[in-house]
DNA sequence: TTAATAAACTAAACCGATTTAGTAAATATA
DNA sequence: TATATTTACTAAATCGGTTTAGTTTATTAA
């Protein structure tokens, strides 16, 4: 079974393509071709498994049916499963997904957005890096269709979906305050992202607004590159230290699984000396010891409301309709806080 | 900044689209471009931010420059971080990755094959259903550039990267015999993968070559979309019920996670009154309580592997070396299976 | 001095689709 | 009966690159 094209279906039938074309585009009724040609043409079609050179399709549509998506890291399970609930939402609407990580570098997410551009995606959805304000100003600019996700830019007007970082810390701090926790620490990273300072201003929100001191002592952020070291001082510090905490907010999973790796390493009772809690979850984060409380974020919601905003821009450039969407994050109670 | 073209720059430079087309692709030596043309057409280039239409480029080249990447699940850790390796070693030979989940379903895989090439990719790296055995078959023929990994066809030879699935249960299932374990239980998946199909005779092929018989009982096979439901009823029949098993092989990390939550909610201890083992683990085996021994694939090797044996592949199509690599998992012992 | 060769290019075809601007024949209208 | 309209198509341009087969001018060899 030989590839077939275009000009083999026309002349086989003795059509001209654009004949052909019209028909296998669904566009034969309007432009008048016979019920009779229109069926000879598809059955031909189908018979002969014809499939159309999408490079050929898109140069001449200028438009590839493709979404680019652009994320830190794709072996990072949050960014993986907004990843599939992209991918399902996308293909309902007929489109492909080509994605990438940055690795949180913006010079590897700006080549990245031009490197996908080359390759005429029609939209993009990116989780940036969030220093690269010069390019997704850029891409605004040029009336580009793409989303923000997860992180967005504070300062330019675009389409977004993230979530509460401030409300979800903020609850998660008070749930550690109910449960009568009064020396929390904050364990976060070391970071320019909105997102971990959002995390910050709503656990320091929280210990003020119901009339407890921020300490400083108590905040430490780490190296994105090297938290796993750091970590070990930074537990030891807060918890067996002067300082004494009695609970630690974790911003991310991966810092509170480290973090909960060195409280077992030294011995540290958790809930009964000190009481952990997390921003996000990885899958087993009930069946860990104790089981970790967790603010879960709606990953499937911003795969599919990312996708569907995108999709809108893509299909009516004309309405600049911004979208900005913040999901609130659900508090999961397990037993890391105390009961 | 607006979109340059090949034909704005032989303009503007007054040559034509060939000298500029030829130096920008670095053949400008070979095909006797005067050092000083080339020159200025680089920095013409540069000056402008030119960046070809990999649309145009692909159609005319026939190459698209996109490795295909096909995996049941983009969501399962497993292939997230596959892919992530993929996309490492696919970057380093200069090609980007297209990924879409076939959801386990063939029908939806064949026609994700199909899609991509569609799209031009210049190789395609399936992590098959396995029950696609036709579309495989025409890929070979076809002599179009592939390689399976984790699953492969027992029947076509072809490239393919994968576990040594045997080797690793037989390895576990020993592990377990020499804790004094001797009534051992076997959960794994209802399929015809052959992946659980070589876990299962590991572990039997460990049991008979240590004496012991395998017993029926002590095995059960799930159903792949209903596993989570299906487990509380495996877990209390293999250990309370009349066969008291003192220990359970689990064959995915998904299968070891929904057993230990069944195991905890029953109040049965592990590893005092049943040790259990897994076959590939999660990001926080180590941090469950008992934390879990497992067989731990090497992901890295396998994402690595495939991409130079598929580069290699693409570049030279003549050379049919098939590459069958069967790579070793890892024990990873931790405290499951007793002390 | 002239033919052969080399250097430095270029015109036009091509990849495989879509689309614009027609056209010939059949039918309807005046 | 002559003109207008409709039906059912088609030829050729186009998308933006790559590539084949030359061409012109300068240089070298005989």
């Amino acid at each position: 079974m030989k590839k077939i094209f275009l000009k083999d279906i026309a002349q086989a039938l003795n059509l001209s393509k654009t004949a052909v074309s019209l028909v296998l585009n669904n566009r034969g009724d309007e432009n008048k071709i016979s019920k009779d040609t229109q069926k000879r043409i598809l059955d031909f079609a189908k018979k002969n498994n014809y499939r159309p050179n999408q490079m050929a399709r898109g140069l001449s549509l200028g438009k590839s049916e493709t979404i680019g998506l652009i994320v830190p890291n794709i072996s990072d399970i949050f960014y993986a499963r907004i990843a599939h609930f992209i991918e399902i939402k996308a293909k309902e609407f007929g489109y492909n997904v080509v994605f990438s990580s940055s690795n949180e570098n913006a010079a590897i997410e700006k080549e990245l957005i031009y490197s996908m551009l080359n390759r005429q995606v029609d939209g993009l959805i990116i989780a940036s890096t969030q220093k690269n304000e010069e390019d997704i100003l850029k891409l605004k600019e040029a009336n580009f269709p793409f989303v923000l996700i997860d992180r967005y830019y504070p300062d330019i007007k675009t389409n977004y979906v993230i979530v509460d970082n401030f409300g979800g810390t903020k609850n998660m701090t008070e749930h550690l305050l109910g449960n009568r926790r009064r020396k929390i620490g904050f364990i976060s990273i070391k970071s320019q992202l909105d997102a971990l300072l959002q995390r910050r201003l709503g656990y320091e929100q929280a210990l003020t607004e119901n009339g407890f001191k921020v300490e400083p002592n108590y905040i430490n952020e780490l190296d994105p590159f090297d938290y796993q070291d750091e970590m070990k001082g930074a537990i030891k510090d807060m918890v067996q230290g002067s300082h004494k905490v009695d609970a630690v907010v974790f911003t991310t999973h991966y810092l509170a699984a480290s973090g909960l790796r060195e409280l077992k390493l030294l011995g540290i009772e958790v809930p009964s000396e000190v009481a952990i809690i997390s921003f996000d979850e990885l899958g087993a984060f009930d069946l860990v010891e104790p089981p970790i409380t967790a603010s879960k974020q709606p990953v499937d919601a911003m795969g599919n409301e990312a996708v569907e905003i995108l999709v809108n821009e893509i299909d009516k450039k004309n309405l600049k309709i911004e979208n900005e969407r913040v999901l609130q994050t659900k508090l999961l109670i397990r037993k890391s806080c105390g009961v």
